[in-house]
DNA sequence: GCCGGTTCCAAACAAAGGTTAAGGATAGGA
DNA sequence: TCCTATCCTTAACCTTTGTTTGGAACCGGC
């Protein structure tokens, strides 16, 4: 995915319900970016930090964690391309989590400076951007339902899922039977808030009773119908549709 | 708590970091607001509708919640006065969770249309709006971690911790040993994901062991060390300080 | 082709939390 | 005053998840 398709689905989630116009779609376009690579499984900006730009994912998966005082760490959420995992430090100016590469990615920076030049002359913008934190907000908040309502399995297949539709809005087509899903089973463990003792005995539970194979990275779906029935998925929450 | 005090704690709020000018104030000031009381327990607005007004708390508290197909539920937020808890529909429209009074409370309706008017003409008024909802996704994030990592005792700790913390930026003072905490057992359960049981179990637990007294809608602590303790509650995450 | 690290897998046992069930306290209304 | 509803409390038992541990498989670098 280049750097041209790349804005193209940051616009395309953008324009849903604020209806950008022409001259504020010209203004995203020619946006300074830089363009840098990244290993997989290093930070980005770290817990305390204060970043003076944005990193657009353009290639590649993130996650965003924070780690408690007694060490253990809890991931926050998952991003792929065509997102900016860090858009709250536009005004939140420390960081209060992490933000990490999950595989070798391709990022492009932004800098502050340049972002809130472009909101404050262009309010459309302004509520395009403020509105994609706000539908992080809502992934937020499905997130603490799985983590504190939803048994270990159920928390799975649902994070598996949300990821699913969240690829299938970038990449369009239909669903896939067979998708990335670029966690170990300790990261995994880390979602979902058990111990990756726990998720590996779920994933083989899951594998054994012919419902989902998770494994070496991808998501294997083996029964779609079984698979809807555990995770209860349902994508309101992404707030994709710009009708409703 | 008047209108007047409560306008003057969500402007506080609002000017810490992002600079409000005189004009923005009273721009604030002058919001047409429709002040109504409402009984406790009462939905404000639910999931599934789409509010065309903004509701900021007076005098009162309020919660957030997702109820899952299961029928479970698990509260996200608690809110108190000052605070806009719904502040998100004004971008997106239709509500992904709801939003309820724990306790009588006083309630000030804000339209969509005037808050869009006020952020499109006043850029810096539209930043510090954006802004406290972007804390707010930071409470979501520290809540995911919370019910995630956690043991149930230091989540209950934790969740009052910060209560208070939120209750004394608008209020001012020093820390109380005694501070509201208006959530019967059951509710307790729904905001830590665990039964109505386990959650009497560890607030026996946690009065016999002369940490902290949780009961009849009230915190009292008594062991201000211990609790500290036990909590690892750091308050950087609530993002009060404008100095950082 | 070997080596050291990571990841995955698995079993035995321990602890935390869920389930069911039932009695007791409290407060408002008839 | 009694009645009723809600909340709190407790106990016994069961299920899920954590802990500890060890071994197998895989992979990149030498």
């Amino acid at each position: 995915m280049d750097r041209a398709s790349v804005l193209a689905s940051l616009l395309r989630r953008l324009d849903t319900v604020s209806k950008l116009d022409p001259a504020d779609i010209a203004a995203i376009r020619s946006l300074p970016i830089a363009v840098r690579h990244w290993e997989g499984a290093r930070a980005i900006v770290s817990d305390g930090e204060r970043p003076s730009e944005c990193c657009l994912i353009i290639e590649g998966f993130c996650i965003r964690s924070k780690t408690t005082e007694a060490g253990q760490r809890q991931i926050l959420s998952i991003h792929i391309p065509g997102e900016i995992p860090d858009l709250q430090s536009l005004h939140l100016r420390r960081m209060d989590h992490d933000l990490a590469t999950l595989v070798p990615s391709t990022l492009g920076f932004i800098s502050h400076a340049s972002l809130l030049d472009l909101t404050h002359v262009r309010p459309n913008v302004a509520d395009a951007l403020w509105r994609d934190t706000l539908i992080d907000s809502a992934i937020f908040r499905e997130w603490i339902v799985n983590v504190g309502q939803r048994p270990a399995p159920a928390r799975l297949v649902h994070i598996a899922l949300e990821l699913r539709e969240r690829l299938l809005a970038i990449r369009g087509g239909t669903a896939p039977a067979t998708f990335e899903f670029p966690l170990t089973q300790e990261q995994i463990g880390e979602a979902l808030g058990i111990t990756p003792v726990h998720a590996n005995r779920i994933i083989r539970q899951l594998r054994e009773d012919g419902i989902v194979d998770v494994s070496r990275g991808q998501v294997h779906v083996l029964d779609e119908t079984r698979l809807a029935e555990l995770a209860q998925f349902d994508d309101r929450y992404l707030h994709q549709d710009p009708a409703v």
